[in-house]
DNA sequence: CAATTATGCTGAGGTTGCCTCAGGTTGATG
DNA sequence: CATCAACCTGAGGCAACCTCAGCATAATTG
């Protein structure tokens, strides 16, 4: 427990802030195709920077996973909120189930890292996971309090199952994406019967 | 399709037998303690036997995760024969997967390189995996049949909810293990109702 | 029981990726 | 323009991967 985990910060220098996001740009397009564990050398390089800035700046792989990723679990958990107002609290939960898997697999590695790093404070993406969590919970429980999904399902139990849809597309990678099918099952058996 | 896929075969000389059983022991105590990327040069010198050799028995290290595991997927092949002739089909299934979850999740990664291999010919692990395909795939039918499971589910959906519920198993590594009410939900989810 | 031979073993070494740190450079500030 | 904190560089130690030339030995054969 020693005071914050490290969240990437821009830099303050102008040269600092250019490197920084050229490092980020070529992160995002390495990790999305080679995954997670793409080599940080060749992220330098196609960065333009030498290793040491690479790790000046994001002192862990984990700590450039999460900026790499930031904008758009922002913007998901955003959606969530926007999502809550919707008339049919089952759609939304749907809908919002639906983009948050295309989101938990950007790349291949992705879901593994951030379902670690739901329940792992110290971690980078820990804060953003939380978020999440908090966002799906909202959602899942207006659903059940219109009694559209069976009530004893937790949120923890849904960010399982939203887990495991996103790494059977994480596996896709050539051909056969199971997920959406995947998720149609969970969802027609989380959700309560109208007979 | 150059002939078939090296599958590890056991040598032919005393000696030769005697280190690929070793590192065979060594490798699943490797794979279970540090996952499937484990090194190999401790694997090896785990078994005392030089780097070399690992290699002669072992040309990559999906044709040793494939030996390591090869017994206990055999035996969950054989039991899925003997599920078979159970009179109630829809228990078969549901002791089936039980037990498929945990195979599939013996250590980190395994569960991965199954599911690449399940469609991937070519892939030291392909033929067990089509094996239990077979398996998985009897039990569901005949549990259809008995009109005891939705019968729009295919044997490749049955298993991407499998590969998923043995992934939340494996990151459980510590505390929380999700996957045994993973396997309920999704149970639940795709059995008919008996009104 | 050699002699022969195929099978098997060794481990140095080339390659890549990780990560650190001592020393040099440069943007910001007054 | 002088100062200095922020920043950058890249060599180098470490670990793991994998190959291969040369040596060792189990099995076989006469």
């Amino acid at each position: 427990m020693d005071g914050k985990p490290y969240i990437a910060q821009r830099p303050k220098r102008a040269d600092g802030r250019r490197n920084y996001d050229a490092i980020l740009a070529a992160a995002r397009k390495a990790f999305e195709s080679s995954g997670a564990d793409a080599s940080l050398e060749d992220i330098a390089s196609q960065a333009g920077v030498a290793i040491g800035t690479l790790y000046r700046h994001f002192p862990t792989r984990a700590s450039l996973v999460e900026a790499a990723t930031r904008d758009g679990l922002e913007n998901l958990v955003a959606h969530a909120e926007r999502l809550a107002a919707r008339p049919d609290p089952l759609d939304a939960l749907t809908e919002w189930m639906r983009e948050a898997v295309v989101h938990f697999s950007t790349f291949r590695g992705l879901v593994g890292i951030l379902a670690r790093s739901m329940y792992d404070e110290g971690t980078p993406s820990h804060a953003m996971c939380a978020a999440m969590h908090r966002g799906g919970a909202d959602l899942l429980r207006a659903a059940q309090a219109a009694g559209r999904v069976r009530p004893d399902l937790t949120p923890e139990e849904l960010f399982d199952l939203l887990s495991g849809a996103a790494w059977v597309r994480e596996q896709a990678a050539s051909g056969r994406d199971g997920s959406p099918r995947f998720l149609q099952l969970v969802l027609e058996g989380i959700t309560t019967r109208d007979d």
